[in-house]
DNA sequence: CTGTTTTTGATAGCAATACTATCAAATAAT
DNA sequence: ATTATTTGATAGTATTGCTATCAAAAACAG
């Protein structure tokens, strides 16, 4: 068994029914990302996906009980691919610091998802995660979304940043919110970049993608605590 | 004229009539941000927040044209606010570090906001900036509400954090782009650390207030590149 | 304190959204 | 070829978000 059938099967129960084993399932998936990327979710609804796709709004929910499921059941696709991706760079044989370099990138630029004999690009899979992402998780469900298991592919990608971090400087004591930090600000800096340009600086030296990656590896810098700073740091702040 | 007044002032366009200056207006905002405190914003409506206050739904609407814009209200207000304590840490006699640790300070606890007549409670409008605020941007339509102004205070805010940290590392290249994150983020974790454990540290050593301004005056580090670090970090991320 | 303007309450209604139900036609499985 | 499953077509319901109307109440002005 392969980890990308792995993958999937962690996340078929946020589906009523595999939308991978069908035509029709391939459909309302791949075009409802592509109608949540033009539209936002908001504006996304099963009618005009049923329009879009030729079928009725009624065989959509044969496939999703509700629009918020199937956002939770894109965004956890997502995550579990790139946590895939993760988990190759660190059973690579790299040093730590490449192997942290790697999964930079992973977070910058998106690979395509593989789904069923169709594939999702890229660039529109993440356009969806950059503007959507935190709607699946700021919600008054949150809690018992996260207990049916709906953020597992997220929190694990978190885990595995935050144990390279750890690996990185073994003394710091905040590695997991240096990189929940790190994987929602390369998300949130792009979306500044392009609406609120004023919450940002990234993209005004050189590209973004460039710019996002320089800015993250500083962020680095804050794991490295020498003892005299630190010293000089707790007795201001505490 | 206050600079309370000020902030009022800037925000008095997205409602339709100044809720501070009627008695029902006052009703309609602080039981409006009580009731999505406790419901969240998708679960509170003008119908049920109508019924709290014993006036009719149509009645809310001849204040606020919409939910969102009553969200966008609160939110610019909160951030008009602490934007103004921010000026206030500014013009200050301090050191500039001892600028920043006020703002940190600021940006971990709520003050109090009067409002007209009545006060509304920090940790209730601290509560709903947590969970809401950033569905005030993410949304299809941020680029017009931008364009009317709906995040002037926010970006001030940003910015008075991103001259701080400027003169506190003049030649980092990424302060707004930090300023942004220790704003976004302080709210982030607090939201992780309640729902989302595995993701963040935060109140895991210590209470989570002093963990919060632990972690981020870590992060100040990021600002602080040698000459030597920053070479080979150019070398590796390029 | 009287007449006028503004604000509120009460109710009704409408278009859109988020679903659910039903049943026949098409498709796939045995 | 028969049976089971999936889809299409249509209809319908409850809720939401918002508008319209008009009389009662309150605020205000002379």
């Amino acid at each position: 068994m392969s980890n990308l059938e792995t993958v999937f099967e962690s996340i078929i129960h946020f589906a009523l029914k595999d939308p991978r084993q069908t035509k029709l399932g391939r459909s309302i998936v791949k075009n409802g990302i592509y109608m949540i990327a033009e539209l936002g979710f908001e504006e996304m609804n099963f009618k005009k996906l049923g329009k879009a796709i030729g079928s009725p709004e009624a065989s959509i929910y044969r496939y999703f009980e509700n629009k918020h499921k199937f956002l939770l059941y894109i965004m956890a696709m997502y995550w579990g691919m790139i946590d895939q991706h993760c988990e190759k760079i660190i059973h690579s044989n790299n040093g730590h610091e490449e192997k942290i370099y790697s999964t930079l990138d992973l977070l910058c630029t998106s690979p395509d998802i593989p789904f069923g004999n169709v594939k999702i690009p890229g660039e529109v899979i993440y356009a969806v995660v950059i503007g959507e992402s935190v709607k699946t998780f700021m919600t008054k469900h949150v809690d018992a979304d996260n207990h049916h298991g709906a953020f597992r592919t997220l929190k694990s990608t978190t885990s595995h940043l935050a144990e390279l971090l750890s690996e990185y400087s073994p003394d710091y004591p905040f590695p997991k919110a240096l990189a929940s930090t790190i994987i929602e600000m390369s998300l949130y800096q792009r979306y500044f970049s392009e609406h609120l340009p004023s919450m940002t600086d990234i993209g005004k030296h050189q590209s973004i993608v460039d710019d996002l990656k320089l800015w993250i590896i500083g962020l680095l810098r804050a794991t490295r605590i020498t003892p005299g700073e630190d010293s000089q740091i707790l007795r201001i702040s505490l």
